[in-house]
RNA sequence: AGGCCCGUAGCUCAGUUGGUUAGAGCGCUACGUUGACAUCGUAGAGGUCAGCGGUUCGAGUCCGCUCGGGCCUACCA
């Protein structure tokens, strides 16, 4: 078949995308001997559409995935979407909303609105597979999970049942992150901090007491001052107790108490305290039975008991309550200093502890068996990245996770919105409760009103997804029973790689130790390869009002193909570090797609009526043989990089084999009639670019496979071994040797180059090869040819106005007449100094003997075989000029 | 306040356990290109590896400090 002038990339990729598919080429098989290797696909938001931080991702985790398969593992990547609770339900409640649904919640009930959302999911799940798909993702589309599924949902409400019956999930009223905006709890780590650099800072004349705050309005709330015990300013105070009337009321009743964890050092030294709405006065409260009065409601206003400024907002309420203060001179001083706000990662509105009965999971009750001991979901969490059972990439990134670990508190999983999953727990009357998957299956129970947290369900994604679903039909299995009788879950977990974004490493990634170890035993993944944000070129986040530098994937699928976006997103990329995406880049990665193109092209043409089946083994011609070992030994390298889960650096030792060797050298190399007309040099040819093409497809899957079927080669590449390493060593003699006539080409154009001479004007060069002769010989046809030369001879002969290079291997000379004299002492000149410092730099290093007894001795040895080329060449460089009379 | 990361060519970044003359892409300069190349090729310029000190036969690489930049975490009210 012909090749088309280009790769047609809109045609092309859907239709090779439709060829795997169909072929079951990403269906993995739990019957397989081959080990396995799987990857639990993060599940995107179920809304929106994919970004460049879905790209990364997948291209990512699909070049893994390939990589493995063809390297002969039973490889299963497993795709799924995330019913994303908060997330969705503001989003479609936003949108119901435009409709003119002021208040969708109370105009549609809850049943109403659980099946709008349903129902929007459902369609923008369609768009983000076919996305996914686009990027050319090679996952396992007949495992594709969502959070909702039935057998997941199952597991949820097991987990939550063992956890209670265990004790590790408990219901208590706390002060919790309450965002008003979404009305609805938020887990610690859902909350973001944004840099307030001029917050007000208060100080109140408060009884005998200066006390200092930012948020005035709580002070109405207030039941305590604690001062430190050793403060003598306040000592006098501890245990009396103070009415105090604020100016237009209430008025509160405080009593001092001495707590450790004040600091004498802030402020006035005196805290006063807001048992029902500060998690510091809260804890103090309870350690010393202080009473809490709740003064700020769930709507974000002040409560009845905040007296006259009940009904204000808290905003309203601080600025009139400062008025009245400062009307009736108990306001001291009022400044400005940084400080850092609170507020919902998904609303980004200000949050607002206060009291609420809510469900925890427990992270420091020893409850869980894990290595034949009783730990905390803590110290498990500690123990598996601790002892290496799960590997960081990047490592350092597992100080931060310790850092979370140590300032981990019990995790707060209830939430009051309505998509989700619900709260697997009935109660009746005030005494019964019922906890379990089924319910309760009798008159009079009602159901929490509760949804769980989101990640409550995503941190069981990575054996969720492998439970089969016809089992889970069974409502009398427990728990264990899914697991053990699920042929996914017994082959594929735990799965070998998470992938995701350093930015949820505690959001999912930690959770997900923390419910999988405790729910099956296991760890839920060997390695988590953090990857970093995809920023634009100046190194910010790409948002839409800065069109110039913002990159959408969608479109450069369209406009370039999916493979130039994704080589051009993992070439210079490396584990947790940041990247920038330029359309530079994109631009170099469609290039490489292009030159890739049109390298096969030349393959084909070179190949044409040749034989096939020839064993690469069989080469016998330098050259061809170089060109094998050569391609082979990128795999080794390749190999080594990949392993090491570097793979921006895997892709750049692909590219620059390819481009350099490859096309640079070999292509242009076996151009000559000789090599072309050999056969074996279409054996040579194919079996080298066959060995490219399977290491390039992994990062550009499509235009390599595409290729691939070009050519007529067998089956399916992406169905193809990975190339081995056999003959990454072979013939050493002959690749030393074109080495060396590589060294010759490039000597011979240098000095044409430096010479001014006519690029068509054809030179007569005379060589004294010094070491490999047969082998440079062998390639005098591609020497003349690439460096354009008129005639070659190997006498060794230096005419008087010839200008020469030295080389360990050779001495060449090009004969251009006397006016080069003076120009090729000049740079001979320069040769000798360099050889001359080079000399001594390595002479000094032998000389040391401190160096020769305490290096390796091949080091040693390395430096010996230096110093003794070293002074050949120098030699020759003196030799040549005492020719040329000086 | 604590933790983590980064500082290498004009720009973006590699540099694996310390070991010859520190690399790539893009950009730049000069030249070339009617047959694989929406281009590509050839040759070239360009770096006191942030600074200081230490360990070592040997430091871009290991240790300490300083300066500069970024990120994360926290119950300074």
């Amino acid at each position: 078949m012909a090749f088309s002038k280009h790769f047609e990339h809109q045609e092309r990729e859907a239709e090779i995308y439709r060829r795997w598919e169909e072929s079951g080429a990403f269906k993995a098989d739990a019957r397989s001997e081959k080990p396995p290797f799987t990857i639990s696909m993060p599940p995107p938001n179920a809304t929106g559409t994919l970004h460049l931080g879905h790209a990364i991702m997948l291209v990512l985790e699909d070049l893994m995935t390939r990589w493995r398969r063809m390297a002969g593992d039973e490889a299963l990547w497993v795709p799924g979407t995330d019913h994303a609770a908060i997330a969705t339900e503001s989003v479609v409640i936003r949108l119901l909303q435009k409709e003119g649904i002021a208040d969708p919640r109370i105009a549609l009930g809850r049943e109403e609105l659980v099946r709008r959302i349903a129902e929007y999911v459902e369609k923008s799940r369609g768009t983000i597979r076919s996305q996914v798909r686009g990027i050319g993702a090679s996952c396992d589309w007949e495992r594709e999970r969502y959070t909702m599924d039935a057998q997941l949902s199952r597991c949820v409400a097991e987990v939550f049942g063992k956890m209670f019956r265990d004790g590790l999930i408990y219901r208590g009223a706390r002060i919790v992150n309450w965002d008003p905006g979404l009305q609805t709890t938020i887990s610690d780590d859902e909350i973001e901090h944004v840099e307030q650099p001029h917050a007000k800072f208060y100080t109140l004349r408060y009884g005998p007491f200066l006390v200092g705050t930012s948020r005035p309005e709580t002070k109405l709330g207030d039941t305590a001052v604690a001062v430190h015990p050793d403060d003598e300013r306040w000592k006098e105070h501890i245990g009396k107790v103070y009415d105090i009337p604020w100016p237009k009321g209430p008025t509160i009743r405080i009593r001092v108490v001495a707590d450790e964890r004040v600091d004498p050092e802030f402020g006035t030294g005196a805290l006063g305290v807001t048992p029902a709405h500060s998690q510091l006065d809260f804890e103090i409260a309870e350690a010393h039975g202080l009473p809490l009065i709740p003064i700020i409601g769930e709507d974000g206003r002040m409560l009845p008991a905040a007296g006259p400024y009940a009904g204000l907002t808290t905003l309203e309420c601080r600025e009139a309550f400062v008025a009245d203060l400062e009307a009736a001179g108990l306001l001291a001083e009022v400044k400005t200093y940084p400080q850092r706000l609170s507020i919902c990662y998904r609303s980004k509105q200000a949050i607002e502890p206060l009291i609420k009965a809510q469900w925890f999971i427990d992270v420091n009750k020893p409850a869980v068996r894990w290595k034949g001991k009783l730990m905390s979901l803590r110290q498990v969490l500690r123990d598996v990245v601790d002892s290496g059972d799960i590997q960081l990439v990047p490592k350092h990134q597992e100080a931060t996770y310790f850092h979370w670990i140590d300032n981990l508190r019990d995790w707060c999983i209830s939430r009051q919105i309505w998509w989700g999953h619900r709260i697997p727990v009935w109660y009746r009357g005030e005494q019964e409760i019922y906890v379990g998957h089924r319910g309760p299956g009798a008159e009079g129970w009602q159901q929490d009103t509760d949804t769980l947290d989101t990640w409550f369900s995503s941190a069981l994604w990575t054996w969720s997804t492998l439970i089969d679903p016809e089992l889970a039909k069974d409502q009398d299995l427990g728990l264990s029973q899914l697991l053990a009788q699920s042929p996914d879950f017994l082959k594929f977990h735990p799965t070998s790689v998470m992938e995701t974004g350093y930015d949820i490493l505690f959001f999912w990634v930690a959770r997900m130790i923390l419910m999988t170890t405790y729910a099956t035993g296991q760890v839920p993944f060997r390695t988590v390869y953090l990857h970093g944000l995809i920023l634009d070129r100046d190194g910010e986040k790409m948002t839409k009002s800065k069109p110039e530098t913002s990159i959408d994937p969608l479109d450069t699928i369209r406009d370039l193909g999916a493979d130039p976006l994704r080589i051009s997103m993992v070439i210079g990329n490396s584990a947790g570090t940041d990247f920038r995406l330029s359309a530079e880049r994109l631009e170099a990665g469609k290039h490489l797609v292009n030159k890739l193109w049109n390298a096969a092209k030349l393959v084909e043409k070179i190949a044409q009526g040749g034989e096939d089946g020839v064993d690469p083994a069989s080469i016998t011609h330098p050259v061809n043989r170089w060109i094998v070992a050569r391609a082979h030994r990128v795999v080794d390298v390749v190999n080594g990089r990949m392993a090491a889960w570097s793979f921006g650096d895997a892709a750049e030792q692909i590219r620059s084999g390819f481009w350099s060797e490859f096309c640079d050298e070999y292509l242009e190399a076996v151009k000559v009639p000789e090599l072309a007309d050999l056969p074996e040099t279409r054996a040579a040819a194919r079996h080298a670019f066959d060995v490219f093409l399977k290491l390039f497809h992994p990062f550009i899957p499509f235009v390599t496979e595409e290729i691939w079927q070009q050519l007529g080669r067998p089956g399916m590449l992406i169905r193809a071994d990975w190339p081995g390493t056999e003959l990454r060593d072979a013939w050493s003699e002959d690749v030393d040797g074109v080495d060396a006539v590589l060294r010759l080409v490039a000597a011979l154009r240098r000095i044409r180059s430096e010479s001014r001479v006519e690029p068509k004007a054809q030179v007569a060069a005379s060589v004294r090869a010094l070491a490999f002769t047969d082998r440079m010989k062998a390639c005098e046809p591609v020497i003349r040819k690439m460096a354009n030369l008129e005639s070659l001879s190997w006498d060794g002969a230096v005419p008087a106005g010839a200008v020469t290079a030295v080389d360990p291997a050779f001495q060449a000379a090009v004969d251009l007449g006397e006016a080069n004299r003076e120009a090729e002492r000049e740079r001979l000149r320069k040769e000798l100094e360099d050889a001359e410092r080079r000399l001594a730099n390595v002479g000094k290093r032998l000389a040391n003997e401190a160096f020769v007894r305490n290096a390796k001795p091949e080091i040693v040895e390395g430096a010996r075989a230096e110093e003794r080329e070293l002074q050949g060449l120098k030699g020759t460089l003196e030799e040549r000029l005492r020719e040329l009379g000086v």
